[in-house]
DNA sequence: ATGAAAGCGCTAACAC
DNA sequence: GTGTTAGCGCTTTCAT
C-alpha cells in the first residue's frame, strides 16, 4: 500500500506538505499540488481511513443498530438512512440485535470500540443505549421506532398510537363491536402505544371494550397464526381483527388461508405498516402506513445534526414522532349481522 | 476515553506489560494480570480497535456489498453471513450499490480505504471487483449471487438455470405451450441463467419454443406490472407466466387483481424465489426456492477461510453452486383448453 | 516477568 | 509555501 510517506519520498517532499496538497488545503503551490495528485494517481495511492481517524479522533462512521435486517419496518428505515450518510460521507455501519438484551449490548460496546461517531438504535430494553451514555467517551444516540424508559436520548417515533386508535375507530365505524388485537411483547413502548390507542378508539366511539381482547405474544409468524387460532375459538366469535405487524399479519392470512375462511366475509382484517406485499394479499390489506422511510431520514439528519453540534453545553433530548395515514384496501368491511360458521380443527398453516 | 497509558500510569507498570495482560499473552505474573484486569474494569477501558487495527494491519471487519437491502433475496443471505461473522469475531459494513456501477466502484473503494479484511459481493458489472484487485493491498472477494465474467474470484451461486429448467419444465407438463417469462437486463449472469433454463427445459420436453417468449426489463415491480399488460396483449395469450423475481411476482400479480383476473384459472403463475409472503398470496405461489441462507454461511466461511489462508501461493477461484427445490403450492395449474377471456385495458394497479 | 523503544499512516501545530 | 516535530493508542521486537 502506498503512503504519504512513499509520495513524499518519490518527489523529495515533507510528508505534511503531500498531506495538505492531498487534502486540498490551502498553502500548497499550485505546481506542487499538480505533482503530489500525479504520483499519488501513478502510485495508486489511497488515504487510509484508520490513520486518519485515529489522529483525528473521528471515524466518519455511523452504527445502526437494529433488531432484524429481514423485517421491511427495519430495512425501509435502514435503507434510507445508510443513503442520506452516505451523501454526507458516513459510513454505516450495521448491527443486528435480534431484540435480545445480550446481543444489543455486544453491539453497541463493538461500535463503541470501534469508534463510531454516533449510533441510531432501536432499544429493546428500558435501558437502552445506557452502556454508551456510560462510556468514558460519548457520542450521540438517537433512538428510532420504539424508546427505551430512560429519556436521556433523542428520540425518532412514530405515532403509533394515534394510528392504532384510527385503525381501530374505522373498524368500529364499520360496526364491529368484537374485535381481537394481536401484539408482541408489553415491554416495547410501540407495543404499549398501539394497545393505548385501541383502547382510545373504543373510549372515543363511546363503545364497551369488553368484547374485545388483546392478545400478546411475539411479534412473529408463529405467533399471528396461534393467535388467531385462539380468537377464533372465543365465542362469540371476534368479527375483525387488528394484526399489528407485518409478520402478524402473515401468521394471521395463513391462517385465513388454510382454514378456508374468507376475507373480509368471514372476518375483517387489518395491518399495521405497508410492506409491497400488502397491496396483493387477498384481499388487499386496509392498514395504517408508517413512515417509516421519513424516520430513517430524520434520524440520520439529526444524528448528523448532534455529531457537528458543538459538545459544549447540555443539550435537551428531541422527540419526534411522525403521522402515518390510514389506507382503506379490501380486507375490512361490516360484519355480518350473524356469523355462524363453524370452527376448523388443527390447522396446519406451514403449507 | 481509559487507554492503555493510563492503566499503566495507574499502575506503575510499563504499556507493554499492561498490552500483554490484557490480551491474555504469556509472560505476565498472575498478580500482575489481575491488578491490570481490576484496573481495566476501575477505569472503564476499552480497547480502541482502530489503533489496534493499525498496528496489527488487520480490522476484523469485512465489507458486504448488495444491491438492496429490501429485498429478501439479498437481506436473507446478508443477515446469516453477518451472524455468521460475527460469531468469528469479525464485523461486517454493509455497503449498497443499487446494482449502479458508480455506486459499486465507490462502495468497493471505501471499504478499501476502510482496510477491511475482505468483501463478500454482488457484483453489477463485467469487471466485478476488479478495484479490489489492482489495489496494491490485495484482500479476497468472494462474489454472491451473480458471477462476474472476469473469473479472478471465488463465487458462491445458487443454480438458478437448473431451477429454472425445473420450473418451466413443471409448467410444460402441466400442458403449458405457451409461456411468458419475466426477466431482468440481460448483462446480469442470474438473467442469462433463468433464460438458459428456460430453454433447456423447452428442449428437454422436445416443445417449441417459438410461441413463447422472455421479456426483458429490469428487476422491478413496475417491470413486472408493465410487463403483463404486453403478456397479455399478445394472441394467441400465453396460459402460463415464470415471473423470475420476488419483484416481479408483485407486479404480475398485482396485474391481475386489478385486472379481476384470476390466477391459476385465468392464467397460471410462477415465481422465484421464497420469501415469506408467497405462502399467502392468492393462491399461494408454486417456485421454485433458492438457498439464500446457506449462501450466505458458506460466502462467509469461504471468506474467512481466504482471509486466515496463507498469502503465500496463488489461490485458483473456487465456484460453489447451491441447489434449491420446487415448491409446488396452487398458482399453477393446466391450462383451460380455450381461453377466450377478453383482456381489460387502462388497469391501474397502483392501488 | 517486565520495560524501553520503535512505528503503523496520518494530521496539525509550529517553525522557518 | 514547505519542513520539522509530535503524537493518536496500540503491538511487538529486543533488552534487561
Amino acid at each position: 500500500m502506498a503512503t504519504l510517506r512513499d509520495i513524499a519520498a518519490e518527489l523529495g517532499l515533507a510528508v505534511s506538505t503531500v498531506s495538505r496538497a492531498l487534502s486540498g488545503q490551502a498553502n500548497v503551490e499550485a505546481a506542487t499540488r499538480a505533482r503530489v495528485l500525479a504520483a499519488a494517481e501513478r502510485l495508486r495511492y489511497r488515504p487510509n481511513a484508520l490513520a486518519r481517524a485515529l489522529r483525528r479522533n473521528q471515524t466518519q462512521t455511523v452504527g445502526l443498530v437494529i433488531p432484524d435486517i429481514l423485517n421491511d419496518f427495519y430495512a425501509s428505515a435502514a435503507a434510507v438512512l445508510q443513503r442520506v450518510l452516505e451523501q454526507q460521507g458516513y459510513r454505516t455501519v450495521l448491527a443486528l440485535n435480534n431484540d435480545n438484551p445480550e446481543t444489543d449490548a455486544k453491539c453497541l460496546a463493538g461500535l463503541l470500540e470501534q469508534h463510531v461517531d454516533g449510533i441510531v438504535h432501536v432499544p429493546c430494553t428500558k435501558d437502552g443505549a445506557r452502556v454508551v451514555r456510560d462510556a468514558t467517551h460519548q457520542i450521540p444516540v438517537i433512538e428510532m421506532n420504539r424508546r427505551s424508559s430512560n429519556g436521556e436520548f433523542d428520540a425518532v417515533l412514530s405515532d403509533e398510537r394515534e394510528g392504532s386508535r384510527i385503525l381501530t375507530q374505522h373498524l368500529l365505524q364499520l360496526g364491529h363491536r368484537r374485535i381481537a388485537m394481536i401484539v408482541g411483547p408489553e415491554m416495547y413502548s410501540t407495543t404499549r402505544d398501539r394497545v393505548d390507542g385501541f383502547n382510545d378508539a373504543f373510549r372515543e366511539e363511546r363503545v364497551s371494550r369488553d368484547d374485545s381482547s388483546v392478545f400478546f405474544g411475539t411479534y412473529s409468524r408463529t405467533w399471528g397464526k396461534t393467535a388467531m387460532e385462539q380468537v377464533m375459538r372465543r365465542t362469540p366469535r371476534p368479527t375483525a381483527v387488528y394484526a399489528s405487524s407485518s409478520q402478524l399479519v402473515l401468521g394471521a392470512m395463513a391462517y385465513f388461508a388454510a382454514a378456508g375462511m374468507h376475507v373480509p366475509a368471514d372476518c375483517s382484517v387489518v395491518g399495521l405498516g405497508n410492506p409491497d406485499w400488502y397491496q396483493i394479499t387477498h384481499p388487499p390489506l386496509t392498514t395504517y402506513a408508517i413512515p417509516l422511510r421519513e424516520m430513517g431520514m430524520i434520524a440520520a439528519q439529526l444524528l448528523l445534526a448532534r455529531i457537528t453540534e458543538l459538545r459544549s453545553d447540555v443539550v435537551v433530548p428531541t422527540v419526534t414522532r411522525l403521522s402515518g395515514h390510514l389506507i382503506i384496501r379490501a380486507s375490512a368491511a361490516q360484519p355480518p349481522s350473524v356469523s355462524a360458521m363453524p370452527i376448523p380443527e388443527d390447522i396446519d398453516v406451514n403449507t
